[in-house]
DNA sequence: CGCAAGATTGAGGTCGTTCAAATAAAGTGG
DNA sequence: CCACTTTATTTGAACGACCTCAATCTTGCG
């Protein structure tokens, strides 16, 4: 696939690029190695002990990366947005499962190219760094979250941070169902259930539908983030 | 200073190599800015908020690193023991607070200066991906004990983890107290101790003293390890 | 419309916390 | 080395936040 002027008018086959991949070197370096591949919701797009040779960017959609406990239980580790990578391993093999959590299209990209041509190219090399450490970021961020938190701070956090990566700052649109909340904040559904319909009472939120959540006081939610 | 046959005889004064920065190349690479410096227990080596012009390796004694929500709740993010390093940053601040554990040596090493040479250097550079991806993937593991395991299941865990950084497989020196644990596990120093004692009444483990565990059944720790 | 899946609500239970007290260990200065 | 203080750990009892189980309500979809 060649990166082309067509990504104006077809930019779910094309690369969405991410700070730090955003110029002409890597965009060529991350060419893909086939247009875009579409998931349908719950579709595995690859499973703990898979072989990593490919890692992935979400186009357009949500993607979930977890992990089990032997009896089920399931910790989602992130939700990955249109222009995230996630799936880049330092070892031999995916860590986690990745999942579609609505219909989504995701890009793979060729983790052999990627470290050849990272090998050759310093300053790609420091950028899959900055990357990584992004992850590494947000992952430490939610230890805090999931070690200290109550259960309406954590969702104050979740609303706050969906909304930061968002377009519209006080309107959210959830890609995922309250399962997947749950699974994220350590949480229960009922818990995240009760924790909504409270902060919608306090009228810190409205909740127009299920997938919809209106800040309305973002103060309080701030507050509640400590 | 200069790496040299010194390192034998006071190995205190000299970086200790890690997996992945263990050839000639990255210990040049490497030279830290000066010798090593001793902390006293608790001392602080950075604080949330600080300029990351460093980044630091232990090279005896342990190191935690935290944050803290506004009301002083604590989540540890992970121990330091010797070898490892700690207080690499993506951005122009350190995210966490340091500090040593008990008594401990720690190296520093100018960021300034690794980041020339990794521009230079693929292969270090390479390396440096690699040190980051092994915290992520600390941190992933660490995020599944948080939010889904049980009291008994993260002592376990935690347990099985000093056993695998130490020496003896089946004896560990725990070099923290109970208050460090139980932030590390997201839990009080009551259930600490309360879940310690619950696995020496089962013979699981004994604690001959505060700070050391002797590992008797490890079959049984791994079952609740998940 | 009718069904299945998702979300909410309620009641009751449990695990881990909180608060309090007792015990043990580690310093400290004589 | 011992008495004394301070700090750390353990133990107990009661509480509470979140979970579990169950029922109801809502939403989405063939």
């Amino acid at each position: 696939m060649q990166i082309s002027a067509d990504c104006q008018s077809a930019p779910h086959l094309c690369p969405i690029v991410v700070r730090g991949f955003d110029d002409a070197a890597s965009r060529v370096a991350l060419q893909p190695t086939r247009s875009a591949r579409r998931f349908v919701k719950d579709e595995q797009i690859y499973a703990e002990g898979d072989r990593a040779g490919s890692f992935y960017q979400v186009v357009w959609g949500a993607v979930r990366t977890y992990k089990l406990l032997s009896d089920g239980r399931r910790q989602i580790d992130a939700f990955h947005l249109p222009g995230d990578l996630f799936g880049i391993e330092s070892g031999e093999e995916h860590r986690f499962f990745a999942e579609a959590v609505g219909e989504a299209s995701v890009l793979s990209f060729r983790r052999r190219t990627l470290e050849a041509l990272a090998g050759a190219d310093a300053e790609l090399s420091r950028r899959l760094v900055m990357a990584v450490m992004r992850s590494l970021e947000r992952a430490q961020d939610h230890m805090i979250l999931l070690g200290r938190k109550s259960a309406l701070e954590k969702i104050a956090t979740f609303l706050l941070d969906m909304a930061a990566r968002g377009k519209n700052d006080n309107s959210v649109e959830l890609p995922m169902q309250r399962n997947d909340i749950a699974d994220y904040l350590g949480l229960t559904i009922e818990t995240v259930s009760r924790s909504l319909t409270q902060l919608e009472r306090e009228s810190v939120i409205a909740l127009p539908s299920n997938r919809h959540v209106e800040l309305r006081n973002k103060a309080a939610l701030r507050r509640l983030n400590s």
